[in-house]
Parts: structure tokens; sequence; C-alpha cells
RNA sequence: GUGGGCGUAGCUCAGCUGGUAGAGCUCCGGAUUGUGAUUCCGGCGGUCGUGGGUUCAAGCCCCCUCGUCCACCCCA
């Protein structure tokens, strides 16, 4: 026997069981985003890798150790997508969607990122993500969380997630913070703990949320960022908290509350969980008004937040438990298989009369007891045999796997109207 | 990148102080010539994650390594 090959690590094959699951999320998704107006964009899973360090941030850690880069055969150097927005910002520009139009544009698909696998964290991910183009009115801020908030709701997850918000203010006010806030802890560096000390070159404004005690007693007379917002800043983080408020809302302010890519500006926001263990985030996003700017357009203002997708099912299976019902309605059954050729016809029959109707023939052969035990297995709640006296008639035997209802021989129009009139099981 | 838990049959797991690898479920066959979910009988199924070491003897002890899960970090 040949070594047997395995996925790569942090990568995950979804079985039939899961699949249900993963396309009531998407459905759900895709009709809601159909009902805010939002078009479908495609976009390429390996992009030109300074795509990303030029608008996800050259000193994020996405992009110093997370991204699986490649040398194309003339050298050129490329990446798997480590997020969405970088792409979809490339191709707005690229085909003249952006420069003074509004645009509401979403894409879904695996995002790839070379980290440690843990709960809700995979090297291979699926996000769906929402970009809105060309408002720079807090309406838009407020609208992309309406739909977080609609969404949740369809889904019956809305009770177990709670939004979190802050405000970055605008680059320059965010520049000038930072600054201030290194050269404050600078002096005091020694004695920090050893990971605020690395963040203190890479991002400093994390450090603010640092678990350890001892760095959460040097922060006490930091330099806040809300001090630094200049009045453009603040009047629009207030109009959107006026906006949530009026749409009923709630929200809780999280001054540490800080978006890992460069990108962001003004409005940031996380839905999170409690019941996911670490990675409670199941969806994240914020306003990014430079970011088109900083890959080459003109400048026009932008928001967007991204579903984590393997989150949201992890966190639909953790509340809603077993789901779906079972994946078939008839499960016919053939006692010889000299009759396997009328049942192919047969079965195909039947799909065709009556529409939607899910039907497995079993192949396997063997026993009809054997048959039945599958049938039974698959859920179906009908099980039909068809044998030498049934093809003879033109019928199926149909039987009732899950009620006590009479066994009966059947034609195809008999059958129709059996199944389209009996209800939902 | 760092730390901890776990790797024994297709699945869930037992396996004592080192002494012939087990159970339940699944699957297949039979009791029942063409009828499941209950019962009874029988059967298939294992390089004990991999490689090395200690020992008369290793699933068990030691070392290495790989995988997996959880956490740190970070993020969806």
């Amino acid at each position: 026997m040949q070594k047997a090959i395995q996925s790569v690590r942090g990568m995950r094959d979804l079985l039939p069981a899961e699949t249900p699951r993963w396309r009531l999320i998407e459905d759900e998704t895709r009709a809601l985003l159909a009902a805010f107006g939002y078009d479908e964009v495609r976009l390429p899973l390996l992009e030109p890798t300074t795509l990303f360090s030029r608008g996800v941030g050259e000193s994020t850690d996405i992009v110093e150790k997370e991204m699986y880069s490649l040398q194309d055969r003339d050298g050129d150097s490329l990446t798997l997508r480590p997020e969405g927005t970088a792409g979809c910002v490339r191709l707005g520009l690229q085909h003249g969607l952006l420069f003074n139009q509004q645009q509401r544009l979403w894409y879904a698909g695996p995002m790839f990122r070379y980290e440690r696998p843990q709960k809700g964290r995979y090297r291979q991910f699926d996000q769906i993500g929402v970009e809105a183009f060309g408002a720079s009115d807090p309406a838009l801020d407020a609208e992309l969380i309406q739909f977080g908030d609609v969404l949740l709701r369809r889904l019956g997850l809305r009770e177990q997630v709670a939004l979190e918000l802050n405000t970055l203010g605008s680059g320059d006010s965010r520049a000038a913070h930072r600054e201030a806030l290194v050269a404050y802890l600078t002096p005091l560096r020694e004695k920090l703990d050893a990971d605020s000390q690395r963040r203190l070159d890479r991002n400093p404004l994390r450090i603010l949320d640092s678990k350890d005690p001892n760095t959460q007693a040097l922060l006490k007379d930091a330099p806040r960022l809300q001090d630094f917002l200049d009045d453009a800043s603040q009047a629009h983080f207030a109009q959107l908290c006026a906006h949530l408020d009026q749409i009923g809302i709630s929200y809780r302010l999280n001054p540490g509350l800080v978006r890992g890519l460069d990108y962001y500006t003004h409005s940031v926001f996380e839905w999170v969980t409690d019941e996911l263990g670490a990675q409670g985030t199941v969806c994240a996003g914020g306003r990014y008004d430079s970011l088109v700017e900083q890959l080459g357009g003109r400048s026009t203002p932008g928001a967007g937040f991204a579903i984590g997708v393997d989150r949201l099912v992890l966190l639909h299976e953790a509340v809603h438990g077993a789901w779906p019902g079972p994946a078939l309605d008839v499960y016919a059954t053939v006692a010889e298989p000299e009759q396997a050729g009328a049942a192919l016809a047969f079965c195909q029959q039947l799909r065709a009369v009556v529409p939607g109707l899910r039907v497995r023939l079993d192949t396997a052969g063997g026993k009809l007891k054997n048959q039945f035990k599958r049938a039974d297995a698959s859920g179906a709640r009908w099980a039909l045999v068809l044998g030498a006296e049934e093809i003879a008639a033109g019928k199926a035997t149909v039987k009732w796997l899950r009620e006590s209802q009479p066994q009966a021989m059947l034609g195809l129009d008999e059958l129709r109207q059996m199944l389209t009139t009996t209800g939902p099981g």
C-alpha cells in the first residue's frame, strides 16, 4: 500500500454532513445582498504581491509573515489573496468603476493566510466581502452594520453576537496619535511585557489592548486616540452612532478595537461572539477612505466588511445543533439485477413528473433486505420496490418508511398524485 | 513562531506494574425465496501515526519526527 496523501495543514475538506449548513448561510447572505442592491464581482485568487504590501500595509502581520507567495515562471511574485478588499479596489480601478461613481459590490470565496490553525482559524478560509465606494457619509457605515444585524437575525444568531465599535479618525489624526504613543512608551520599553515590546515597533495601537496587568498600569496616562480626533472625525463618528440609535442597533464602544490592516480610517466595527473560544469575530470591517488613492486611484471614499463564513458555520452549529433533515425523498430498490435497466428508466420518469423530488436508485445491489437497510439509513420517507411484477405492470411498489401507511403498487401517475398531495413530513 | 493535550479497527474508545491487541457501532452473511428501524448467530476489518533506543519481551518506558486539537500571537 502506498502512503495515503493528506490534505495540506489548515486546509479543510467539507463533508456531506456539513455542506448543507454552508449552503444555508451562503444562500441567505446572497439573497440579502441582492435585497440591499449589491452587485456580485468575481476576483482572481492570485494577485501581484505588491497589491497586498501596498494595500494591506508593509508592516502588518499578514504581509510580514502570513502570505502564500510564489514566483511565476517569468519571475514575478504572486500571492494567494490573504483578504479581499485590496483585490476589489484593484478591480474597480482597472475597470474604471470607482471614479465619480457609486458602487456596491460583493464577492465570495477562499482567502489564504499562513497561520497556526486553531478553532475558527484556518489557512484557507472563506469570506464573503461587502464593499461600497463613493460615499463618505456615515449613513453608509450604518447601513453596512445594519446589513450584519439583519443577516444575523435571519440566521437565528443575533442573540449570540454583539457589535463592537470604534473610530480611528482620519489618517492624519491616527498618525499623530501613533507618534505621541510611541514617544510615551519608548522610555518605558523595558517594563512592557514581551508581546507589547514587539508591538511597539509594529502596531503600537494594539498595546492599548494588552492583557498584561503590569502593562495596563503603565498605560494609565498614555495619550488617548480620542484626544487626537479632529472635528470632522468626531462629527462623522457621532453621526454614525446617532444612526445606529435610530434604527435600534445597540453597540459597545471599544477604544481597544484596532483593525490589523493599515487601510482603515474612521469607523471600525466587529461582530463578536463568546461561543467560539478565542476566535470570536464573526464579521468585521470599517471605513477605508484613503485605500483607493494608496493603490493608485483618484481619492475615493469607501467602506466595507468581511463575513467569516467558517465561523458563522461554527456558530450556527453551536447554537442550532443538528441540521438539516434528510437529503432524499425516495429510495428505490431493485429486486433482481435484471430489472436495473427498467429501474433506471422508471426513476428518471418519476423525477421528470415530480419536479424537485429527490430520488436515489440503489445501485449497490444485493439482497432486498440490505437495500431496505440502506433506504432506512438514507432518511428517505418512501422506499420503492422495482421487481419483475412491477416492471411488467409499469408500476412500482411504494412503502412508507416513517409512517404506518399501507404499502401499495402504483403506476407513475398515481405515484405523482400521491407524492404531490402529501404534505411535508 | 511559542506553549499544552491527544494519535490503538471505517467511527467512538478500553487496554492494569512492560508478558499472546479488545469492546460497542458500522459493514457483509445467515435465522426469514421480494421488505428497513427490535432480536439471535456468524464473519470481514490492526505496519497500535512514523523512525530509532532500552529490554528475554514495548500499545505501555526513553529520544526524534509527523499529524491533529486547544491556547498565545494575530485575525474572518
